[in-house]
DNA sequence: GCCGTTTTCGGCCCGACTGTTTTCAGTCG
C-alpha cells in the first residue's frame, strides 16, 4: 500500500470521525499524520510492520494501531464501523464550499439527508432555511455547490505550476505598474513553488488601496470580480484562476507576506511554537503574551529572527523539519539556477525534438552553459523516431566536429537509451561507450507490478555504462500515476553503483519529486537536474527543476551539474 | 489522538469572513 493510500485512508477517517461530531483534536491528529505520511519517502507500510512507524511526529499508538490494520486487511476497522452509521453520501456533500461537519451533521439529524440527491431536493423545497442558524444564503450555496459537485466529481483539479505561474506574474507586475502600488508580491504556493496550485495569491501595499484594488479588478485578464476594497478584492481569471489580492498596511508588510505564504502547516507549526515563548503569531504581527504588545515588521526575515529562527525560503516552508534546522541555524545553502553549468538531457529533430543540434547549442550558449549533452531517443523508441547505431555513430562525428570549431559551449554526445521489461537497455556496449553521456529512461512496459519494476530499474543502475536513471517514476503530475517503484532500493542501488539519478525539469514532470529527491541526496545518490528540452525555449525548465530541487533541500553540492563537466 | 525545557493530564495556532443573528457559531485558509 502506498502512503498516499495510506494517508487518504487516515484523511477519511478524520472525515468520518469529524462527521461523528468527534473532539476536533483528535480530528486534528488524524488530519496531521495523514500529511505527514504523505511527506514521507519511506514505505510506510514497511515502518508498520516493523514497528518503527511511531516515529513519525503526530504518530503514537492507536494510529499506529489503525495503521497496521489497514496494511494488513486493506481497511481501519473503526473506519468500516463508523460508515455503517453515516451515509457516505455525506462524505460527499461536506466538500460543498460553507458545509462544514456540523451544518452536514445536521441536516443528517433534523432532514433526513444522506446525500447529494436528498439534499437537493431539501434545498429547493426550502426546508434547509427552516433549520435554526440557516437561511436563504445557504440554500443558494447548497444549490450551487451540489451543481459544482456534479460537475467535478473528482473534486477540482489543482492546476500544475507552469499553467498558473505565468499568469501570477503577468498580475504581480501590473499591480506594480500601478501609480498608488507600493509594494506587490506573489504569496501563497505558487511563491513556494509547488507541483500543483489550486489559486493565486497577491499581497500588495498602496497609498489608495481601494483604487488599487478597483484597477486590479479591470485588468484584460480579470474575467470576474467581488467587489474592490480598501482590503483587496477576489478575481477570478478569463482562464478560471481564482486569484485572492490582498492590500495591508506596509508596517506590516513583513507579518503578512509570511503569514500569506503558508504553508498551513508551516505557520500551524511556527504559532505553537511561539506560543511556548509567550508570542502569539499572526497576519497582524507578533502580540506579546503578557504586554499584549504587538511587534511589526516590515520584512520577513526580521519575522523569522525575531522568533529565533535563521530566514526561511518559502520553498522549504512545509513543515518537513525546516523549523528545527532553523532554529539550530542549520538550514541548506539552496542550489541556485544560476549554479547550473550544463543541461544533461534534451532533444533535437534527430529523435522527436523539434530543432537542430546547432540551435539547441546556441539557446544553451545564451544561457551561459559550458556544456549541453545531445541525448536523442534510443534505437527502440517507436512514434518514427528510432535512432539507428549508424545514425548515432555519425552523430558522434557530427558533436566532434561541432567541438573542434570555436563555440563557447561543448556538446556531449548522448543519448536516452529505452529500458527494456528485462532491465537491458538499447545499443551495443561498444557504442554505450563511445558516447560522453548516457541517461537510461522507461518508456514502455508500465505496467509491470512494483518488484519486476524495480528490478528492472536497478539492472539498469547496475549497468557500468549507463550515467544516470532518466525521470524515473514516469509520472505526469494530473495525468498519469508513478509506475510502481520501490524508491528505496532503487535509491541504494543508485548510491552503490556511482549512478545518478535526474531530477527531470519538465513542469508535468518534476520527476524525482521533492521527497523522494531529498532522500536519494540524503543517501549519498549525486542528482542531475535536466529539462528533457525537445525545443530551444524549454531549456528554460530548468526553473521547474531547480524548484523541485531547493524544496528536495539540495545544496549545489549534491547537484552533479553545477559543476564543470566531470566525465 | 498526541505529547512534555512549567505538564503523563490537560492542553492543543490565528484571525477574517459569512450568514445569521442582535452576539455568535461555523467555516476557511
Amino acid at each position: 500500500m502506498t502512503n498516499a493510500q495510506i494517508a487518504e485512508a487516515l484523511e477519511e477517517l478524520a472525515v468520518l470521525y469529524q462527521l461523528d461530531g468527534a473532539d476536533q483534536y483528535r480530528v486534528l491528529a488524524y488530519t496531521n499524520s495523514a500529511r505527514t505520511i504523505k511527506n514521507e519517502g519511506r514505505s510506510v507500510e514497511e515502518m508498520a510492520r516493523n514497528g518503527t512507524i511511531t516515529e513519525l511526529p503526530g504518530v503514537g499508538k492507536t494510529l499506529e494501531e489503525k495503521i497496521l490494520a489497514l496494511v494488513e486487511t486493506g481497511e481501519i476497522p473503526a473506519a468500516a464501523k463508523l460508515k455503517e452509521k453515516i451515509p457516505v453520501g455525506l462524505l460527499e456533500i461536506s466538500r460543498i464550499p460553507g458545509l462544514g461537519p456540523k451544518t452536514v451533521r445536521r441536516l443528517h439529524d433534523e432532514l433526513d439527508v444522506t446525500g447529494p440527491e436528498d439534499l437537493r431536493a431539501a434545498a429547493e423545497a426550502q426546508k434547509v432555511r427552516e433549520l435554526k442558524g440557516l437561511g436563504p444564503k445557504v440554500e443558494e450555496k447548497i444549490l450551487a455547490g451540489l451543481d459544482k459537485l456534479e460537475a467535478e466529481p473528482e473534486g477540482p483539479t489543482r492546476l500544475r505550476l507552469d499553467e498558473i505561474l505565468p499568469t501570477a506574474q503577468d498580475l504581480v507586475e501590473a499591480l506594480r505598474s500601478e501609480p498608488s502600488c507600493d509594494k506587490a508580491e506573489i504569496a501563497g504556493s505558487v511563491r513556494r513553488l509547488t507541483e500543483t496550485c489550486h489559486d493565486i495569491d497577491l499581497i500588495a501595499t498602496s497609498t489608495d488601496p481601494k483604487a488599487l484594488a478597483t484597477e486590479i479588478a479591470g485588468h484584460e485578464l480579470v474575467g470576474e470580480h467581488g467587489k474592490p476594497s480598501d482590503k483587496g478584492v477576489k478575481l477570478t481569471t478569463n482562464s478560471g484562476i481564482d486569484v485572492d489580492v490582498r492590500i495591508v498596511e506596509p508596517d506590516a508588510f513583513g507579518n503578512l507576506l509570511q503569514h500569506f505564504s503558508g504553508s498551513g502547516a508551516h505557520n500551524a507549526e511556527l504559532r505553537e511554537r511561539a506560543v511556548a515563548k509567550g508570542l502569539h503569531v499572526s497576519e497582524n504581527g507578533i502580540k506579546h503574551e503578557k504586554t499584549g504588545e504587538v511587534e511589526l515588521f516590515t520584512t520577513e526575515e526580521e519575522v523569522y529572527e525575531r522568533l529565533g529562527y535563521q530566514y526561511i525560503p518559502p520553498e522549504l516552508r512545509e513543515d518537513r523539519g525546516e523549523l528545527d534546522a532553523a532554529e539550530k541555524g542549520e538550514l541548506p545553502d539552496l542550489v541556485e539556477r544560476s549554479q547550473i553549468k550544463g543541461d544533461l538531457h534534451c532533444h533535437t529533430t534527430l529523435s522527436d525534438g523539434v530543432a537542430s543540434m546547432e540551435e539547441m547549442a546556441a539557446a544553451a550558449e545564451a544561457l551561459s552553459y559550458e556544456y549541453l549533452a545531445i541525448t536523442d531517443h534510443s534505437l527502440s523508441h517507436g512514434f518514427g523516431n528510432n535512432v539507428e547505431p549508424d545514425r548515432l555513430w555519425q552523430r558522434i562525428e557530427e558533436i566532434a566536429e561541432f567541438n573542434n570549431e570555436d563555440h563557447a559551449i561543448r556538446l556531449l554526445s548522448g543519448s536516452e537509451v529505452n529500458i527494456h521489461p528485462n532491465g537491458s537497455v538499447d545499443y551495443d556496449d561498444d557504442l554505450l561507450e563511445a558516447l560522453d553521456w548516457v541517461i537510461a529512461s522507461v518508456h514502455t512496459a508500465f505496467d509491470e507490478d512494483e518488484d519486476k519494476m524495480t528490478g528492472r530499474m536497478i539492472t539498469a543502475i547496475e549497468n557500468p555504462l549507463v550515467d544516470c536513471i532518466g525521470h524515473p517514476t514516469g509520472r505526469l503530475i494530473n495525468q498519469r500515476d508513478p509506475y510502481p517503484l520501490d524508491m528505496e532500493r532503487v535509491i541504494a542501488a543508485a548510491a552503490e553503483n556511482d549512478t545518478l539519478i535526474e531530477i527531470n525539469g519538465n513542469p508535468r514532470r518534476r520527476d524525482l519529486n521533492e521527497i523522494h529527491a531529498r532522500m536519494a541526496a540524503e543517501a549519498g545518490v549525486g542528482i542531475v537536474i535536466n529539462t528533457d528540452a525537445h525545443r530551444p525555449d524549454t531549456l528554460d525548465f530548468m526553473d521547474y527543476g531547480i524548484a523541485t530541487a531547493r524544496r528536495a533541500w539540495l545544496t549545489a553540492e549534491q547537484v552533479k551539474n553545477t559543476g564543470s563537466w566531470w566525465k
